[in-house]
DNA sequence: CGGGAATTCTGTAACGATACAGATGTAACG
DNA sequence: CGTTACATCTGTATCGTTACAGAATTCCCG
């Protein structure tokens, strides 16, 4: 058993061999007879080394064998976001398979970026971030492979996800198909990363993305609320969609689209509190289909995106890169879940 | 703009300094004139030079400025865990903290380990895994500070966390001191990494710690029935728990406890489907206190530990043994949460 | 038994950075 | 003006590994 650390040179002495077999053991067996390459790994054994070291391989290498996500949330609030957790999984899936760790970066309160710098990865995937973000320039410099995933789109670097802003018009559409007048959508407030508020902005192109729809449909601007609920929780949207549902019942929306799941069962609970029938007086609309989404009561009309699907495709098109390779993003698509809270608006 | 990969070197040269100087301008901005370092630094800008390459620094500093958790489940399966995420919560914060980033390594499916003994990170932290299991084998000989976090005791790696037995003894006294004599206790089986199911030796612990405050309780044992549930999650406990309430009525248990809060919940569920009233008919107990222990029908009692202060804990002790410090692991303590889901059993 | 291939092993030279111990030059002081 | 102190900068020597290009050895076959 050896005390102190050791290192590839001092097995290669102890065997007798040169480092460059040691080395060998450990990385191609094949290039060494099956005698040498026991005797090398019994004497590493006898002197307590736990193998090459990782930082002399990944610097020799020039590969990390790491691929890294950043996160401009602080990281419990990623946790906190089950869209985030299912792409996660998505991207843990495709990287166990190909032999990659995962490196969570969060960016949040580092100012001089130290953290996206110093990261050791060789590629990195971006998410819930703005284009301007300090941390996307410095991710830009690090010279890396970056995909977009979900999050934003940004010029120059390939994007993986959905159509948010086309979604959400099919979200409109189905609506308008059952012939609602007034609506309201709940949203959140723009990103503020001095105030802690993480940048979102696939779910403001769903904002925007409805808004345009209804508009394009005729729709009085006069009829449509913007409702912006002060976090991404559900309990924020309760709050907000209360506020809502205290006017009378002509003045209200007769639909209400959220930009979440979250929000829409927020939106859920602050109807039953306030006794009103979804969906005969209200329809409610959410987006993400996230698990709960099928649980509530009534179970949520969403629209579904393959958020797990977004993970694995994010860490292929990165891991392709990394090895000088191409690969398109593919077009993920979305649809309607229809469920129990939307129905025709209350008749006058 | 540089089109190919610059270094340190190449920067010095053409700014007319030594790399020293590069190095210093980047890591200690007093160690150099103010005009100096900003002439570095442009020039490093106008050559498109993103600073020194972690993979260089990390080999000549010896420090990676990571943490590794080590997973030994599917890393979706520790998503999809709340506890787990909680943990999570409390390691990035601390280790946030300190500018560590994180890595994610999950050991399923790794025969030879590559991804543990590969894994560029200054300390690992444990998580449900078993003492035996290769990975922490491997995990050893890295020669890396480890801490075990809340999941298994290990001879020689400091533990973090909670006395699981002793906590599920005191969710027995309660239970007791309510005059049940008839217990069911809902566990999960013991985990097979070759079966994909991943080790709670946590959980186990529970389970034993309560079957024997029973025991010394002086409980006949032919009035203590054991189910495994297939898996941990809700579904699973509410296939389990869908067993037990079948029978009629005098052989059933008047008391279970779920040796966790998903578990739990499950339980409540089949209890529901079945029309058995809980608390009247059926008391219920969970353990871990997750949010929606607070928010099921009727709200769980349980058992609370400080998963987020476990987390932190965690970070904070492998961290000081990171600078050859010793920190000793603080003292985590859990409490009895009581809701609606225990009443005394009903009358014969 | 000679020659070419296959197998097995080894020296050399980086990968990109920083700790350390000086070497300059300049300011300050008696 | 000599000397000490300070600020600023540089040379040297690794950190631990692996790619590459060849030796040395063995093998096979005609």
């Amino acid at each position: 058993m050896g005390e102190s650390r050791q290192t590839l040179q001092t097995v290669a002495r102890a065997a007798g061999v040169s480092p460059m077999t040691v080395s060998n053991a450990y990385n191609r067996p094949d290039q060494l007879s099956r005698t040498t390459r026991e005797k090398v790994l019994r004497v590493a054994a006898e002197l307590g080394y736990g193998g090459p070291s990782p930082a002399g391989r990944s610097l020799r290498r020039g590969r990390s064998g790491t691929v890294g996500l950043l996160l401009s949330e602080q990281l419990p609030y990623a946790f906190a976001d089950p869209g985030m957790l299912t792409f996660l999984h998505g991207m843990a899936t495709e990287l166990a398979a190909a032999g990659q760790a995962l490196l969570l970066i969060p960016t949040a309160g580092d100012t001089d970026q130290a953290l996206v710098r110093g990261a050791l990865v060789d590629a990195l995937v971006l998410r819930a971030i703005y284009p301007d973000d300090p941390a996307v320039v410095a991710a830009r410099e690090r010279g890396v492979p970056l995909v977009s995933g979900g999050g934003p789109k940004i010029a120059g670097i390939p994007f993986v996800g959905i159509d948010n802003a086309r979604s959400a018009a099919r979200a409109a559409e189905h609506l308008l198909g059952l012939g609602h007048t007034r609506f309201a959508v709940l949203t959140i407030p723009p990103g503020d990363p001095l105030a802690g508020i993480p940048p979102r902005p696939g779910l403001h192109a769903r904002a925007r993305g409805f808004l345009a729809a209804l508009e394009a449909a005729g729709v009085d601007p006069d009829r449509i609320q913007v409702v912006q609920a002060g976090d991404h929780t559900r309990d924020a949207g309760r709050e907000a969609a209360a506020h809502l549902l205290v006017a009378r019942r002509s003045a209200r929306p007769t639909a209400v689209f959220a930009v979440s799941d979250v929000l829409a069962l927020g939106v859920l609970e602050a109807a039953a509190a306030s006794g009103v029938d979804v969906p005969r007086q209200l329809s409610v609309m959410g987006f993400d289909d996230i698990e709960e989404a099928a649980r509530s009561t009534p179970p949520l009309t969403t629209i579904s995106h393959p958020l797990y699907e977004q993970g694995r495709a994010a860490v292929r098109v990165v891991l392709a890169a990394v090895d000088g390779r191409v690969v398109r993003p593919p077009r993920l698509t979305t649809h309607l879940v229809l469920r129990e809270t939307t129905a025709r608006p209350p008749a006058r």
